[in-house]
DNA sequence: CAGTGTGAAGTTGTTCACAGCA
DNA sequence: TGCTGTGAACAACTTCACACTG
């Protein structure tokens, strides 16, 4: 009833949606919530409650109807939210609805990991060349994807718009690997190398350490025979 | 129920008479802190100030020091800690100089990246065996590693008080290869699979979603377009 | 009722401010 | 002065409480 009193200021919250800042960990979440509803719609659902998605992600029932306004849609009372709508607002929210090509330089294991990964495509992300200075690996073929020598990379780049670079050498490499990436016109590095890149300002760095899931593996592991 | 999502509580006797909680966060930060302390250590560093560290892994300066507190080496003032103490006491208190030996279900690219990945043995860890159910796999081996019959997990698993399953396969088959892993009396899984494990409340599961960094990168590219 | 939606409270993690030390 | 070390302020994230809806 207080609400009624003041109808300026739900307009200003519902016209400020965009404005908001979305915290981290809810961007995290959000392609766990579109994995979800894809499949679910796949089952034929065409709708979904936030306390069911809570349920079926281990996650808090609240965290989801949080998250759920992040991405705008609003759900029907008793019912829940369109499966539909949820997957387009994902979609939309994350980006994955747009074509995003990356290069990958890096051709070992982990590189022919990720090229293989399918689960990139759904996020509409594609490598679409690999690079590497060994020469046995130049000229080969990953899963279709063409294993280029590096010195290809700058003229490859300009040409294609490429704008994610995944570094998948070894760490002693990244740093210079990111450093022709930042020249080459890159936009945002991902870094699989255990180093911490030093790049300008606007270059967008993510690193995903394998190691430091590793550290909490282990850490609870102790714990749990200690206590 | 909710459990992966509750911070652990690590905790740690200072002066064998206060137990303060380590965050994740920190966990999280310390294999960086042992892999640049030993490469300093290497390089002939017999000692390493906070601010330095923060400086080479752009960390904040009083979070390495909060940091470095929960190892419980102290530093000498004006010159830092020892390095030597250092990388004693962090492995220490991760865990990597412990063995700890691990089975791999899922012998695709992923595992065989894992598998081949150097950074583990520093941690400790090592993938003794790898298993699947494609016939094609089965008998072969990656860096020395050989890949069994999934039917075999249980007697190895058994006969070698192996205590961490990681999960490689595809997503539709990883909650039947957490249960199993259950049953064979694996403690910890790391679940690489897109998918949400139901297991007991006595079993670790960490997921190492590699979507979660790739819709952060994804997000960041938008905003930066936008803004 | 069983759901959405949202401001407030609570919790956790980070950064600041400053004391102590060589 | 440049460092360690720590309690306190601050910010970020999560959870709670409750109004509202069909």
């Amino acid at each position: 009833m207080l609400h009624e009193l003041y109808p300026m200021e739900t307009e200003l919250l519902t016209s400020a949606k965009k404005i908001l800042p979305v915290p981290e960990p809810s961007v995290r979440r959000m392609p766990q919530y579109l994995h979800l509803v894809k499949s679910l719609r796949e089952q034929g659902e065409l709708y979904v409650s936030a306390p069911t998605i809570a349920r079926l992600l281990h996650v808090d029932p609240t965290q989801v109807v949080k998250d759920m306004s992040y991405t705008g849609v609003s759900g029907k009372t008793r019912i829940g939210f369109s499966t539909e709508e949820l997957q387009h607002a994902l979609e939309e929210f994350l980006g994955f609805n747009r074509r995003h090509e990356a290069f990958l330089v890096g051709a070992g294991y982990l590189g022919s990991a990720l090229i293989q990964y399918q689960g990139f495509r759904e996020a509409g992300m594609k490598i679409v060349a690999a690079f590497d200075t060994d020469k046995k690996k130049i000229g080969t073929e990953i899963q279709g994807v063409s294993v280029f020598d590096l010195e290809k990379f700058r003229d490859l780049a300009a040409r294609l718009h490429i704008t994610i670079g995944i570094i998948t050498t070894p760490s002693g490499a990244a740093q210079s690997i990111a450093d022709l990436m930042v020249v080459w016109g890159i936009k945002a590095i991902w870094n699989f190398a255990p180093a911490t890149l030093k790049v300008p300002e606007h270059i967008i760095v993510q690193d995903t350490h394998i190691y430091a899931n590793l550290a909490v593996i282990i850490n609870k592991l102790g714990k749990q025979k200690n206590g």
